[in-house]
DNA sequence: CAAAACAATAGACCATGGTCCATGGTTTTA
DNA sequence: TAAAACCATGGACCATGGTCTATTGTTTTG
């Protein structure tokens, strides 16, 4: 597909897109016609794209995301790829933790505000 | 304190720390000397640096940081205080979902990686 | 066929969150 | 007292992650 419909389909917009496979996140193949140099995108793509997008939603940066589609789909050393995974997932448990700590301290806050709204 | 004693014991630079108070994240008072402008920071700051520095750990940008800190300490409304910390607080939940979404999502990819290398 | 819609590229632009530097003044300390 | 260390201010600078615009070329469609 061109990238006009796998925008529409991701939710990304063209530019986005773009910004993504220049950094290595996706790639394309060029498109049959010899006319033209517009890209063409696999549906794979769109499904790399949604986990991208959800990554990216949830904080982790594009040089990340790079180093795990590399090791997804390029990585000729498996056991290498399973570090890289492995890493990115204790990453994301340590940064679970500390937001689960921010909203304790949040809690614990809220309480004290009730307390001081119930003395009122 | 003033902020070499504020910068060494909350582990944030000085220019961070002025920044943090640039935005409203924290506040001071003018020195008792009359000779200069320095700036006192009490003991509290301290307590709250060391919240604003994990919530910026957590990924919170300091505009939220601004409204909580806000809601803590300045806020002539408990009840709207009480409001914005239970907002955050859906938010970061919400975030944490997200954050363990793509953990499942590499859970799986590692399965498939050790798949590969199984059959290898 | 002509206009509208789409595509590629490059570069400008923006916000966020910091860091670094220069300047000039104030304390500390040797 | 003089040097070293500290402070405040302002502006430059940087990386990250996007968006927007202009230009030029290609398809699609009425």
């Amino acid at each position: 597909m061109k990238i006009g419909e796998l925008s529409e389909r991701s939710g990304l917009s063209r530019d986005t897109i773009r910004l993504y496979e220049k950094n290595g996140l996706i790639s394309s193949s060029a498109s049959q016609s010899e006319t033209n140099n517009y890209r063409d995108y696999s549906d794979d793509v769109l499904l790399q794209l949604r986990f991208v997008s959800s990554a990216r939603e949830a904080g982790i940066s594009i040089a990340d995301l790079r180093e795990l589609m590399k090791a997804f789909f390029d990585s000729c050393d498996p056991s290498q790829a399973e570090n890289v995974i492995i890493a990115k997932i204790e990453e994301l448990k340590n940064r679970i933790e500390q937001i689960e700590n921010v909203v304790s301290f949040l809690d614990a806050a809220l309480v004290k505000v009730r307390e001081g709204l119930s003395d009122a």
